[in-house]
DNA sequence: TATATAATTTAGGCTCTCCTAAATTTATAA
DNA sequence: TTATAAATTTAGGAGAGCCTAAATTATATA
């Protein structure tokens, strides 16, 4: 297979606006596509013209378009880029959910396959809801053996030692009066949905989830 | 102040290149940058001259250029923001270097300030060398505004979410039966000396001073 | 069905970023 | 010092991605 010039962040924004305002098969069109991407209609068609050109959409001049099957593959991955990133940037960051999704739309872009599957990895995206039915859709294994996980990510009863606590401060200092700090070591005990009730050498504790997503483990 | 506009990531990479080949005083060469951005040289000539333009380079025909104070900004905080972003990859993901210098070099261009700053906290591992010398440099301000506080030093009135629940699993499993647990918001209705009277969605419930010590509430 | 209105495309223009080829300036060496 | 080589800039061109205005096609209504 022939390895094709990587797209352009703009042509992949078309791919993803269309994707995203695909409905029930009917075509996409060119007016939706301007008031979505904030484009003129002009630079709508000529954008869509070209994409039909590297055979990504399926356009019929005045009626619009639709994603070929390349084109949805296309769609599939920038999602997928997109979703990891955003929830990398609120709930491991903490960054706003607007900031979040502007930086992640403009990311998505950039990411090669191998930091997407690292960092999908990393999320420990629930993997029976999206990852594996991702996975499987646009051919990704699911094998990477990480050094650092978050807590979040944890296996049940495994053990770590705490690499970084992080966000604020606060929490960090917090943390440290339970005896986790940099350095030390501690069992996950339970995990049961949102609530992760981990063991040290002070005793135990729960925490949530989100505070769990920042308190980085070493394996 | 004025706002600029963002500059291109070509413009960005130009500044960087400048950086880095600059030494002790001299200009750099238009052929040297030429080289090592890989462009030929008559592009190279056109772009420091629209960076002359706007202030970033000071530029003499036919002897080079170099970054002014404004460029050399730019400059720092691109150099980091790379920085950052390459010790994430391969520090927290795993990302072999050359892949992630190559995503790093284009990830740079598009972080924005609270992102960088967030995600410096997070590699942070000594705030007070890296980080803090740093945010004295590009001016960044290092405000927290994540507040954890433990139940018993809560506000009458206030609401807030439950962090993290300490000591004993019976405390959390009896405090989970009330609706309590880690991500559940609740409101401190009440409080004189040792009783703590809270509402959540499942009801109110009183409880003693020590017991509301143990339960962290972010607001 | 005919015509007015709305949607779409075409035509042509602009900037940015790249290029090659030609002209110009600077540096080097006899 | 002057001719030649090297470096640099200017000139002019191409494509991507944006625009406006004009032309074209589709649709909706009387």
């Amino acid at each position: 297979m022939a390895e094709m010039d990587a797209l352009s962040e703009s042509a992949e924004m078309m791919i993803k606006n269309i994707n995203q305002l695909a409905a029930d098969e009917k075509r996409v069109r060119t007016s939706d596509l301007a008031t979505k991407t904030k484009l003129k209609p002009a630079t709508v068609t000529e954008m869509i013209q070209r994409l039909g050109d590297l055979g990504l959409v399926d356009y019929e001049p005045y009626h619009g378009v639709h994603l070929t099957k390349q084109g949805q593959h296309v769609a599939d991955v920038i999602e997928h880029r997109f979703n990891i990133l955003e929830r990398f940037l609120t709930e491991i960051l903490g960054v706003d959910r607007d900031e979040a999704s502007e930086v992640a739309c403009r990311m998505e872009h950039v990411l090669t396959r191998d930091v997407e599957h690292k960092l999908t990895t990393f999320l420990g995206v629930d993997p029976q809801k999206e990852s594996e039915l991702f996975c499987h859709k646009i051919n990704i294994k699911s094998d990477v053996e990480h050094k650092y996980l978050p807590l979040s990510n944890f296996k049940k009863g495994k053990k770590g030692t705490v690499k970084l606590v992080f966000e604020s401060n606060e929490l960090a200092d917090l943390l440290e009066t339970k005896g986790i700090i940099p350095g030390s070591s501690l069992l996950l005990k339970e995990s049961n949905n949102n609530v992760y009730t981990i063991q040290n050498n002070e005793g135990e504790l729960s925490i949530d989830r989100e505070t769990a997503s920042k308190i980085i483990i070493q394996n």
